[in-house]
DNA sequence: AAACCATCCAACCGCCTCTGC
DNA sequence: CGCAGAGGCGGTTGGATGGTT
């Protein structure tokens, strides 16, 4: 409407993030927490607008973040949860905690909607056009579905998480312990994620000392002028020295403190996974993920999920 | 080797929702 | 109740990179 974008305030930067930037951004994070992302520009120096350094944190800077290829078993979440949640990319990201609505968004556009398309035109060639895609609510064929229907579909969705999450608190394993009040992460977990982002961190200076040799120092004075701890060695986090305990210290105050994150995270702690390793595929499936793979699982329940099981039991053979 | 094309993904933009006053 | 500001979200863009001709 008539309140300018945040950005357009003179002298704001725009384009990618330098390391220094960056590492800036973290520190600053780590200190106060995420969150009041207007008083982080000005806390920081930093030229950057509010919105800016929210989507840099959540989408890149956030411990926790898995890079990389999405695995099979990601890629068959993606699906489900797109023809159930339709383009709700922060939703679908929910469920999978270590990606980031950003990267199933890019993920989806580039690779998965052109392979269920490819899919597609293959079932149309078979069928005789019959509509065997993909059951998105935000497709065109969602055009067809009353009102009624999609109301359903929602009661059936809250139906089902509410579900989930009943039995994934009353069957979680028993020596767990269940009080995400008294403490939401186990330390080897907090070390993890903060050695993902030390990870990430480090792959930036790393990258960026090739392009800048000259400015390593800089950043390095940055880091240390906030904490004591380097932020380019990549061990730190899973290690298991002295000196980690104060960083795994100050990210558990850091983790409670930020609603963002320990509030997602607690949301996978019980039943739905939180795996910081990259064998997350090789975990037993939680509830949900059974009930999102198992196309059997689906059939039981209303028509929408019949539905559903017609249209991803055609995905399925995607794989 | 150079030009062209396709793909990827970080970042931006604009709209919507939530919250406090 | 209405307004304004901040945060959140989804769509889109454009630069970087890799592959092909």
């Amino acid at each position: 409407m008539g309140r300018p974008p945040c950005c357009d305030k003179i002298g704001m930067k725009k384009g990618p993030w330098t390391p220094e930037e960056d590492i800036i951004l973290v520190s600053y994070i780590q200190e106060h927490g995420p969150g009041n992302w207007r008083a982080v520009p000005t806390n920081t120096g930093l030229l950057r607008c509010s919105k800016s350094c929210r989507l840099r944190w959540t989408n890149y800077l956030r411990p926790g973040i898995k890079r990389g290829d999405f695995t099979e078993h990601e890629e068959k979440m993606i699906i489900h949860l797109q023809a159930l949640l339709g383009n709700r990319w922060a939703a679908i990201a929910s469920y999978l905690p270590q990606r980031t609505d950003n990267d199933i968004k890019n993920y989806w556009n580039t690779h998965l909607k052109k392979k269920l398309q490819k899919l597609q035109g293959h079932h149309h060639d078979d069928q005789n056009g019959k509509t065997t895609g993909i059951s998105s609510p935000s497709s065109s064929d969602s055009k067809s579905i009353s009102k009624g229907q999609w109301e359903r579909r929602l009661q059936t969705d809250i139906h089902m998480a509410k579900k989930a999450l009943c039995e994934a608190l009353s069957l979680d394993k028993p020596n767990t312990t269940s009080s995400i009040d008294s403490k939401p992460f186990s330390l080897p977990q907090q070390t993890s994620t903060y050695a993902s982002s030390t990870e990430n961190i480090a792959r930036l200076l790393e990258n960026w000392t090739k392009k800048s040799p000259n400015s390593s120092s800089q950043a390095m004075s940055v880091s240390e002028s906030t904490q004591s701890t380097s932020f380019n060695n990549p061990s730190v986090g899973l290690s298991s020295s002295p000196s980690e305990g104060a960083i795994s210290t100050n990210f558990a105050g850091f983790n409670s403190s930020n609603s963002e994150f320990s509030e997602h995270e607690a949301k996978f702690e019980n039943g739905i996974s939180v795996h910081h390793d990259e064998s997350k595929t090789e975990m037993p499936l939680s509830f949900l993920e059974k009930w999102l793979l198992d196309d059997a699982g689906v059939q039981g329940q209303d028509g929408y999920f019949m539905d559903m099981a017609a249209s991803l039991g055609e995905t399925a053979d995607l794989f």
